[in-house]
DNA sequence: CGCCTATTTGATCTGATTCAAACAATGTGG
DNA sequence: CCACATTGTTTGAATCAGATCAAATAGGCG
């Protein structure tokens, strides 16, 4: 048996919380104290549905997830992916019924933390409550950068973006090395994030290698020019508001 | 000289909230406590720009105000319309650094709140802490509800959606009297919102009235039809979120 | 090997953009 | 109260980015 600090689900979740504000010795340890159940799920798996009004929230240990919704007419829109570290649905402590859908794009390991966990956290460590409350605004800034995108972008800089996007993020949790990170999801899972069709994101994908920007092969991103890419994605991390004083921190 | 109670910033803050979560009378009260400033702007004028580091949130108590960013091209993209009774900026309390700017639509009356005055208040007073977490969550469903929009739909059905969602949000702090209310926005404006051209808007605009779904003229809205046009614009307004309790309640 | 899923290519079509110009409404100063 | 400027709406025509349809290729895996 280990530590509970030492716990990939522990970790992930202190990595992700440092990556957006200082914690204190005092708030990690008042992490620890959360009651986690750990839960491995395959691809593909709906892990709460529109409608739900879930009692806990889900902590990715491992793997990637996404958040979604269809139209009428059966379109599907991925509103944001999720990483190692983040907690999907968190929006659920304050609104209770669910307006959208959560689902694993990829093998996963989840953690599940009761919504009443969270409360007593927060009332006793009010600084957390404030990082996570900070942490659905982030949210929020990366849908209007999307809808940034998806409006008036062209396929190719939306692209670019988010590839920079997923990087940037991999790496502020410690989860890519240098300029390369998993990155297991499928042409058609970009297509309905960025409001294109497959066939569309395929070619645009093209032009991005034959620029000699990127390599993206079995589930794995790799960033050849680092600059060329943020270029040509305008990309500007800033909305990502990642905590500057940390190791990680972006370049 | 009167009541802080009857005073329209108040009102409409109070009215607000109360429209998004059951408020009781000590919550109530605890508003009242907050120092506002208030001050008269014309239309188009910014209110906060990207970069900016606000020491105060601006709560609108008349006219409309919009969030935006351009693309490095010099294109528009509005992220959301703001009536009397939002917060735009509130986000500002947890994301020091603006990452996109703010600016007023029509004439407005402004009321500029010191953070550190909600900060105070929010520790008096943790269930309004909750409710203004709660109303940034909100916002964020409306971006997601937007992305779809502006990924997925169609023109004609974008367009009808966020008539739709005006006309709920108005009704909801009592600013819409049956079917109509004041939408005193350009098509252009319109189209930066939505991704779509000014052109195409005026066309979609025509389909709608060609249904007989709307009337539009002069800065006000009136829908003729409203069971037509949420099915035109798939309009579920689950996603606002709005209190059920109260007796603004949507239909 | 054979199956399934993902990527790639080609050809065609279309919703929406762009450009350009006319028209309507509102406001302003003389 | 009217000429004129300004801003917003409307119309028409040409064009294009991206969608759709259809089929071929390539990986991964039991």
């Amino acid at each position: 048996m280990c530590e509970p600090a030492e716990l990939p689900e522990y970790n992930m979740l202190f990595r992700k919380l440092r990556s957006i504000s200082p914690l204190s010795e005092d708030e990690k340890h008042c992490l620890l104290t959360l009651p986690l159940h750990v839960r491995t799920i395959g691809p593909d798996q709906e892990i709460v549905r529109e409608g739900d009004r879930p009692a806990e929230s889900c902590l990715v240990v491992e793997g990637f997830t996404c958040r979604y919704k269809f139209t009428a007419e059966g379109k599907r829109q991925i509103f944001s992916f999720h990483i190692a570290g983040d907690v999907p649905d968190l929006q659920s402590l304050h609104l209770k019924v669910m307006d959208h859908s959560l689902m694993t794009l990829t093998p996963c390991k989840l953690a599940f933390i009761p919504h009443q966990s969270l409360t007593d956290l927060m009332r006793r460590c009010p600084r957390i409550a404030d990082v996570l409350w900070r942490d659905t605004l982030i949210d929020a800034a990366i849908f209007r950068e999307w809808m940034m995108g998806i409006g008036r972008r062209s396929a190719e800089t939306r692209i670019a973006h988010v590839l920079c996007e997923v990087l940037v993020k991999m790496r502020a949790v410690g989860l890519a090395n240098g300029h390369e990170c998993d990155l297991p999801i499928t042409q058609a899972e970009l297509g309905d994030a960025l409001g294109l069709s497959t066939v569309h994101v395929n070619r645009s994908l093209q032009e991005l290698r034959g620029a000699g920007l990127i390599e993206w092969r079995r589930g794995a991103l790799c960033v050849l020019n680092w600059e060329g890419l943020k270029k040509a994605g305008e990309f500007d991390p800033a909305y990502l508001h990642l905590n500057a004083e940390h190791e990680n921190a972006v370049a």
